[in-house]
RNA sequence: CGGAGCGUAGCGCAGCCUGGUAGCGCACCAGACUGGGGGUCUGGGGGUCCCGGGUUCAAAUCCCGGCGCUCCGACCA
C-alpha cells in the first residue's frame, strides 16, 4: 500500500477526550474514530489490526477443536425470558421493538442463542461433545464508557459455548479454553496470567479471568510473582489429550481478582513473590453446568436411554479490548509498538526524498520484492520532510522500517530500524530483502 | 446512579467575568526554498460559536430549558 493513497489520518495533536495512552494513540494513529460515547468506527489501519487479532483467534480456538459459526446481533426477547435473564440483565441490555411491536434486544452475550440452536439439533448424547464459537458485535449499555475501545458499549467479541454430557467432559472443554487462551495471548506478545475469579450475571462456579498486568487496567489483582514467567509457546499441546497437568501448572501459585481474593493464602507467601497489581481482562472462561439448558430443555437422551440435561460453558475473549489492551503493553514516547503478529503491516518503507531518481527506483524495486513475498508493506512515497515520515512511522508502530536515502544510495545501502528496540542497520537493499523475508 | 467539568474551523485552545465586525497554534490549499527525526518563508481557504427559547438597539458572551461529550466514584467483560 502507498501511504499517498490510504486512508490513514493521523493527529498531531491529542483530543482532549483521551485519557489512557492506547486510547490517545489510537485515535493519533488513525486506527479509530468515535461515533458516540463508548461507539467506535475502525478504520483501514485498525481494521487491519483487528482482522490480524481475530485470526489468531480464530486460528486457536479451532486448534483447540471449536467449530466457528456466526449467530446475528439482534435476538428475540423470548429466548431471554427463557433463561430469566431478560429481567435480570438490567438496563445494560439495549432493548429495541420491531415495526410489529416485537421485543428484540442487541445481544450482550449468546448464551440463549446458542443454546436454542443446540437443543433443535441435539437429541443424542451421540452428537457431543461440540465445541461451538463466533466472533461478533456485542452491545452492552454501559453507565460510564471509558478508555476508547477498553470498555465501549459496542465491542468485538470471540465467545464459545460447549456441550457436553457430563461434569468431566465438560471440565474437558473447559481446560481446552484454558490452554487455548494461554496461547493465543501469548502469541499476541501478551503476558495474560489467570486468575481465579467470580462468575458474574453469568452464573456458575468454575471461572477464570485472564488478565495483562497493566497500570491503567480496571482490575485489581493479586498472584504470585512467578506466574510471569511462565512460557506457554514452547509446551507442545495435544487437545485431544489430558490437559490438566498443563491446567495445574498454571492455577498451582497464587492468583486472584480481588472479589475471589484470600488474603490469609496471599500472605503466605514469600514478600519478595506477593504481586499486587492493576489489570486489564481480555478474556474470561466459565463453566456453569445446566443454568442454561435446564432453563431452556437443552436435553439428550443418554446412552440408557435416560434423559440428560447438557453440561455447558461459556468462553470469551474481548477482541476489540485486546487491540487497546496490546497498545497498552507495548508501546513508547512516540507511539505504539505492534507485536509481529498483530501488526497491521509488517514494513514500513520510507522514501526519503521522492523524486529522486536513485530512491524513486531503489524504493519502488524494493516495495515489489516485498510484496511479491507476500510481505505487507506500506510505502511512504509522501513528499513530506524526513522527520514527518519517521514521526509517522513511529507513531503507528510497524515492526519494521525500511528507510531508503540519498545517502544510503550514494553508499549502496538501505537502513533497517527496528521499532521495538530503535536499532539500526546499513545494508545493501538484497540484504535487507533476504533478512525481511526470512523473518516470515 | 451520585459528584465535577466541557461543547467556538479537522485537532488543541483563547475570547465569555465587564454584550458591540470571531481569534491563535497545528493541520489544509498554492508557490518558493529545504531535505536523515513532525523544516522555513510568502500568500490563501475554511465557522449554524452544540440546539431551542428569553432579555437587549445588539448575544459566542447574560438568563432558562434541552442535547451531546468527558472525568472521579459506584457498577460492569
Amino acid at each position: 500500500m502507498r501511504l499517498s493513497a490510504y486512508f490513514l489520518p493521523t493527529l498531531r495533536e491529542t483530543p482532549s477526550e483521551a485519557q489512557i495512552v492506547s486510547h490517545r494513540l489510537m485515535l493519533r494513529a488513525g486506527l479509530i474514530r468515535q461515533s458516540s460515547a463508548g461507539i467506535y468506527s475502525w478504520l483501514p489501519l485498525g481494521l487491519r489490526v483487528l482482522r490480524r487479532i481475530e485470526r489468531i483467534v480464530r486460528e486457536e480456538q479451532d486448534a483447540a477443536g471449536g467449530q466457528e459459526l456466526l449467530m446475528p446481533t439482534i435476538q428475540p426477547a423470548e429466548l431471554w425470558r427463557e433463561s430469566g435473564r431478560y429481567e435480570d440483565y438490567g438496563k445494560e441490555m439495549l432493548r429495541i421493538k420491531d415495526r410489529h411491536e416485537r421485543e428484540m434486544l442487541y445481544g450482550p452475550t449468546n448464551e440463549e442463542q446458542i443454546t436454542d440452536i443446540v437443543r433443535q439439533a441435539i437429541k443424542t448424547y451421540r452428537d457431543l461433545p461440540k465445541l461451538l464459537y463466533h466472533i461478533q458485535w456485542k452491545f452492552r449499555d454501559e453507565v460510564r464508557p471509558r478508555f476508547g475501545v477498553m470498555r465501549g458499549r459496542e465491542f468485538l467479541m470471540k465467545d464459545s459455548y460447549s456441550f457436553d454430557l457430563d461434569y468431566d467432559g465438560a471440565v474437558r472443554a473447559y481446560n481446552r479454553m484454558f490452554v487455548a487462551y494461554l496461547r493465543t495471548f501469548a502469541r499476541m506478545g501478551l503476558k495474560a496470567i489467570p486468575m481465579r475469579a467470580a462468575a458474574g450475571p453469568i452464573g456458575g462456579d468454575l471461572s477464570h479471568e485472564f488478565i495483562i498486568l497493566a497500570e491503567t487496567g480496571e482490575s485489581q489483582v493479586f498472584c504470585d510473582k512467578s506466574l510471569v514467567e511462565f512460557e506457554i509457546l514452547d509446551t507442545p499441546i495435544n487437545y485431544d489429550a489430558d490437559l490438566r497437568p498443563v491446567v495445574e501448572r498454571w492455577t498451582a501459585p497464587y492468583a486472584a481478582t480481588d472479589e475471589k481474593h484470600d488474603p490469609a493464602v496471599f500472605d503466605r507467601l514469600p514478600a519478595d513473590r506477593r504481586l499486587q497489581a492493576r489489570g486489564i481482562e481480555v478474556g474470561h472462561i466459565f463453566y456453569f453446568g445446566t443454568k442454561y439448558s435446564k432453563a431452556m430443555g437443552a436435553v439428550v437422551t443418554g446412552a440408557k436411554g435416560e434423559s440428560v440435561t447438557m453440561e455447558m460453558g461459556s468462553y470469551g475473549i474481548g477482541v476489540s479490548r485486546l487491540v487497546g489492551a496490546i497498545i497498552e503493553a507495548s508501546h513508547d514516547e512516540a507511539g505504539i509498538i505492534w507485536p509481529d503478529s498483530v501488526a497491521p503491516f509488517a514494513v514500513g518503507l520510507i522514501n526519503l526524498r521522492p523524486g529522486d531518481a536513485g530512491c524513486d527506483r531503489a524504493c519502488e524495486d524494493l516495495y515489489a520484492k516485498l510484496q511479491g513475498a507476500g510481505i505487507d508493506v506500506l510505502y511512504d512515497d509522501r513528499s513530506e520532510s524526513p522527520g514527518a515520515k519517521f514521526a509517522t512511522f513511529d507513531l503507528i508502530g510497524l515492526p519494521t522500517q525500511l528507510v531508503v536515502g540519498p545517502r544510503g544510495i550514494k553508499s549502496g545501502t538501505v537502513e533497517v530500524k527496528h521499532r521495538r528496540t530503535g536499532q539500526r542497520e546499513e545494508l545493501s537493499a538484497d540484504a535487507a530483502l533476504t533478512m525481511l523475508t526470512a523473518q516470515r
